[in-house]
Order: structure tokens, then sequence, then C-alpha cells
RNA sequence: GGUCCCUUAGCUCAACUGGAUAGAGCAGCCGACUUCUAAUCGGCAGGCUGAGGGUUCGAGUCCUUCAGGGACCGCCA
């Protein structure tokens, strides 16, 4: 359905025919061989490298090769015209019937821009995977709108996704938690709650006081702490995923599961992950060196059981268990993971906050270690947030209790808003967040800008049906194409056309951010004709006059933005924005 | 000290994974509203892609050395 792979197939084919021919030696290797877009729209619609990359292996000048599958090329009748350019670029130029083939298209086929890339594989995207000691922040809404924009993208792109968050209730932050909650019960029950250095000040866990009041009276007062511990730990957590659990609504955020690290203790699975790695001779115990450099005061040495991650690219072997030997958080860690192997999943994918880039080799060595190479991990780090308010930066301090919460942003500005801007940056880049501007209702907003091309298209919709004319799916789908034929017009339908294709570099690289930049370009290619109409009435969507061929004009005219607004629809809604039909 | 990420126009960022003359948006200057929403558009100007070396037909992109910024670096997760 990518219609730079159908050319590219054809490319191929020319090629072939042309070693059947003896003009090219045979078996030459056509891997390297690609067909895109050129980088100046006047060199042509597409370009191939074809005869530079074989050049050499086939002992023969670009220019000629080139020049031989140009004569081959011409005759598809998809093909206008086809140019030897530089240093051996064919450039292709394509007619305008393919042009307004791929309006119909994105008109009728419900399944223009999908993939089958994935191939129905099945991948996992595990995703903000907070800590379950408080409300979420600003960094892990990041973390939350790329993950599910990513899952979303791989679902779109042919793969069998599952989202899932990993609940860490397994380590020693939940007893803090519960420490932490139980001052408040204290406090609920009319004491002075004592929140001593270490526990979490954060007023949310106030009505978890109140509910543990209300649960339990006043029996745990004065309670040794190992008679509540393990109770209040799993009553604060339960109360902080529902917290947690009702934040990821607000931003519509859709979990397929939530995983508990919990679950994993007492069952023999970290256990037997464990096993695993020892079976392939990766498990000893050792005694690690001190990191370089940077000296720490209480450091001495100690035997570990150690896991043999520089075997797969780690750069030192890592501890699975202290020196006391319960484990390490990773130890879980690996557990889960080979959980997931053992699901079945032919790709997994993690996304992590930027502070964890330190764990990225070893998790990767222990998926390589476990899926004996099988399957990848990519993991994925999101940059930090920095936030913006009235021109100055707003700060953030977590110890003292005070953090901007998602529910804080997506109260202020909103879900939709909150998720188009969090990807208009790459994973990697730190993103600015200004909470005014993103609000403006500008062209220095990409949010509003591509919402208002959106809306633009389905003002004229109803434009054209107050005026009479029927533009039901099949009156459009009716249209006489042809009639779109104006430069201006082919630009945003070739533009349409790179929808599909630009689906497909997106989830590759794991790159949703791509598709925000994609409907910025697009929206300002239909906001650019939407202006030429105001000099040339010609080009307006929706003309004046009874005449056959006047209406027939605004008809494939209207075909036109449709598609186009059907391609700004699918994209938002792959980035989980509500596609807007108006603005007020 | 080590590992990973980053450095592109005055500012904020792209660049389709190695392609042709490195592109947008802000900010600056000039221009377009009897209109399907000017909430928009057109034009001008702006560059030794942090610095050096290497790989090849070809480098912002790959390898290497260096400089600057950030994250992390056993017994927290």
């Amino acid at each position: 359905m990518n219609l730079f792979a159908d050319i590219r197939e054809t490319v191929l084919a020319a090629l072939a025919q042309m070693e059947a021919e003896g003009a090219l030696p045979a078996g030459l290797a056509t891997a390297a061989v690609a067909v895109e877009p050129p980088r100046d729209a006047a060199h042509g619609d597409m370009a191939t490298n074809a005869a530079m990359v074989l050049a050499k292996p086939a002992g023969m000048k670009p220019r000629d090769i080139a020049e031989a599958l140009a004569a081959a090329l011409v005759d598809d009748p998809r093909i206008q015209s086809a140019d030897v350019a530089g240093p051996g670029f064919l450039n292709l130029r394509l007619d305008p019937t393919v042009w307004q083939g791929v309006v119909a298209k994105a008109l009728g086929d419900p399944s223009f821009g999908r993939s089958t890339l994935g191939q129905g594989r099945k991948v996992m995207v595990e995703y903000v995977s907070a800590n379950p000691t408080g409300p979420l922040h600003v960094g892990h809404t990041r973390g939350a709108v790329f993950g599910d924009a990513l899952a979303s993208l791989l679902d779109y792109a042919g793969w069998d996704v599952t989202r899932e968050y990993y609940i860490n209730d397994g380590g020693a932050q939940v007893d803090v938690l519960a420490r932490s909650a139980f001052e408040r019960y204290r406090e609920a029950c009319g004491q002075a709650p004592e929140i001593v250095e270490g526990l979490y000040p954060g007023d949310y866990l106030v009505p978890v006081g109140e509910a543990m009041k209300a649960k339990w009276g006043d029996t745990l007062l004065g309670q040794d702490e190992q008679v509540w511990l393990a109770d209040v730990r799993e009553f604060a957590t339960a109360q902080m995923m529902d917290l947690i659990r009702a934040d990821l609504d607000a931003l519509n955020v859709q979990m397929d599961s939530f995983y508990s690290e919990k679950s994993l203790y007492g069952t023999g699975r970290i256990e037997s992950a464990i096993e695993e790695l020892d079976k392939r001779g990766l498990i000893y115990r050792g005694t690690l060196e001190p990191p370089k450099g940077k000296v720490p005061e209480d450091w001495e040495p100690r035997e570990q059981v150690l896991f043999k991650s520089t075997e797969h690219g780690d750069d030192v072997d890592r501890p699975v268990a202290k020196s006391d030997g319960s484990w390490t958080y990773f130890a879980p860690d690996i557990a889960y993971h080979y959980d997931k192997v053992s699901r079945g999943f032919d790709a997994l994918i993690d996304v992590f906050g930027a502070d964890h880039g330190g764990y990225v080799k070893r998790m990767k060595a222990a998926v390589s270690a476990l899926s004996d190479s099988k399957v990848p991990l990519d993991i994925k780090l999101t940059q930090l947030v920095k936030l913006w308010k009235n021109g100055e930066p707003f700060k953030m301090s977590k110890r003292a209790g005070n953090f901007v919460t998602l529910r804080d942003v997506v109260d202020q500005v909103g879900a939709d808003v909150t998720r188009f801007h969090m990807l208009t940056r790459k994973n990697d880049a730190p993103l600015d967040f200004d909470f005014d501007k993103v609000t403006e209702q500008s062209k220095d907003n990409p949010v509003f800008y591509v919402q208002y091309a959106n809306a633009r298209v389905h003002s004229v919709l109803r434009k054209a049906a107050d005026a009479g004319m029927d533009i039901s799916d099949t009156a459009l789908g009716g249209a006489d194409l042809s009639l779109i034929a104006h430069e201006a017009e082919l630009t945003l339908a070739k533009n349409i056309a790179q929808w599909p294709r630009l689906i497909e570099i997106a989830a590759k690289g794991n790159e949703p951010h791509r598709i925000a930049f994609y409907l910025y370009d697009l929206a300002s290619d239909f906001h650019a004709l939407w202006n030429r109409g105001n000099d040339d009435p010609s080009l307006r969507f929706l003309a004046d006059g009874d005449a056959e061929a006047t209406k027939a004009a605004s008809l494939a005219k209207i075909a036109l933005i449709r598609a186009t607004s059907v391609v700004i629809s699918q994209g938002l809604s792959i980035l989980g924005v509500t596609p807007v039909e108006e603005m007020r």
C-alpha cells in the first residue's frame, strides 16, 4: 500500500529484466536500492539511488545504468518521466492519476495508512511503571504519552500490541509508603503526625489515612510496626494504584494489564529466572571493583551473586543479590523480563525516564541472555520536561512534597493539548512545556495549528452541505478526481501519499513524534492551499455557481480536503488526541 | 575515572536512518482580509551542522580524538 514501496518493486523488476537481457551482470545485491522522496521537490516526486549503489559491483558507470533503467521505467504508465541527475540519481515524476488515486484510496479504503509491517507479531510496550508511592508527575506524563502513542503506532503498523504497567510494589519504597500512610492515619485519629526525613510528606496521603481510620478504627494505634506493616502496605499500595489509574484515565491512557513485582516473590519465579541464567553459565559469586573516579566513602569490598552481563554487551557485571543474600531490585526485573519472553512476545519495548539510562545495558543483557538473543529489547528513554509559567521556570521539589502532578497539567491545559505537545520533541531531547504557550490559539502552537486545519475542512463540509451538496462518502467517492490537477492541489495529494510511508518509518524507529511533525507539515500544505483560494478563485474549494462543471470541480476539491481530514484524524487518533471539527 | 544521551540559523527544533544546493517555526523586515474562520498565507534575510582527523562515488548522519552540557555509576527502585 506504500506507494514508495510499490515503485521500488517496479524498479527492482526493471533491474531484474536488465539482468535477464544482459544489460547488467546477474546476481547483484539490491538490498541497498532505495526509492525516496528527493529533498528538493523540484527534482521530482521520487528518486532512486539504484545506479549509484550498483555501479561498483556491476563494474559500470552509474550514469549508464541510470539511463538504461530510465528507459525501462518510462514504459510504466504510472511513471511520467525519469531523468538522470547529479552523480547518478534517477528522478521520477509520476502521472497525476497516481496522486488522484491516492485521494480516492484515502477516502474509500479504511485501511489507508495502516501497514502490515508488524505481520501480526506480538510486541509488549511497557511504560509508566511509576512506583506506587504517589500520584504521577510531569516526568511520568511524558513517558505515559510517549509509550501510549508508540503502542498505538505499532498497532497501526500491524503489530499485536500489549500495553503493560509494571508495579514496583516489592521494594523498600512501599514500606516507606506504609509508614508515611501510618502517620496520616495517626493524624486522622487526632494525633500529631511525625513526618520525619525520609517519609513521603505529600498531602495525597491524608485521604489514605482517613480511609485507614474508616477501615481499622483506632485498633492500629500504638501497635508495633510488625503488626500492621504488611496490611497497611497492601492497603496503601492499592490506594496509590487507584490514584495512578485515575491519573492515567485523565490522560486517556488505557493499559492492557498491570503486572505486580510483588507477585514474583515467594513463588520461586525469581529463583527460576536466575536459574536460567545460571544454566547458561552467567551467574557467579564475586566481588566488584569500586567505581573509578568517584570514591564512595563507605565502600568496602563484599562478595555478591553477580550476573555476567558483560557477556551480553554490558560494561561491568551486575549484582542480583545483596551481600546479605536478599535480592537486589535487578533480580525481580530479570524475572519480569523473563516472564515477558516466556509469554511469547516477539519484541519488547521499555519506556524509561532518562534517569534510568544506567540500566539500559544490563536490562538488554538480561533479555539477550534469557531469550538466547532471539527477542529484541528496545529501550526508549524520555528526557526531562522543563515547565514554564509566565515566562519563568516552574520549580519542582519532590523532596518538599510539592511537585507538579499529571493532574495539575491535565486540569490546566487538557489531555489533548498535553499529549500533542509532549510529542512535538523526540523522546531523547529535553522538552519545554509552557503553560501559557500550549494553550495559545495561534499558529505558533502546533496543537492548535493542526486542529484548526481539520476544523477548517469541516467548516467547508458544513458550508457545502448547507448549499445543498451531497458530500456523503459515496458522493465524494464518485467525484471526478481528474479535476484535481493544479500544482498546489497535487502538492497536498502528494503529501497525503506520504502517510503510509511515514507510518512505516515511524514504526521501524519506534518514533511516534514523527507523526506530530508530519501532521504539522500536512496542515501547513492545507492552510497554504486554502489561502491560494483568496488570490485565485479557481482554487476555492467551494465555488459559486450552478453549472455542472463548477459543481463537479467543487466536489473533487472537497474530496481532496476530506481525504486530508481523514489522514489528520487518523494521525491525531494515533497520538491519542481528539480531532475536533470546530474550534469554538 | 567510566558508560549513555545531547551540541545544526540570534532562539526553539527538523532532516525520511549514508544522498543532490542542510529545512521549518519564532524573533526581524516587506506584503495579502467586499473570503469557505486573516485563529491563516506569501516573500526577504539569516549556516564552516561545537573542533580536528578518518571510512567512500557521497557524511549533520558511521569510526576516531578533543571541547562544552546533561543523566547514571555495588549493598535505593
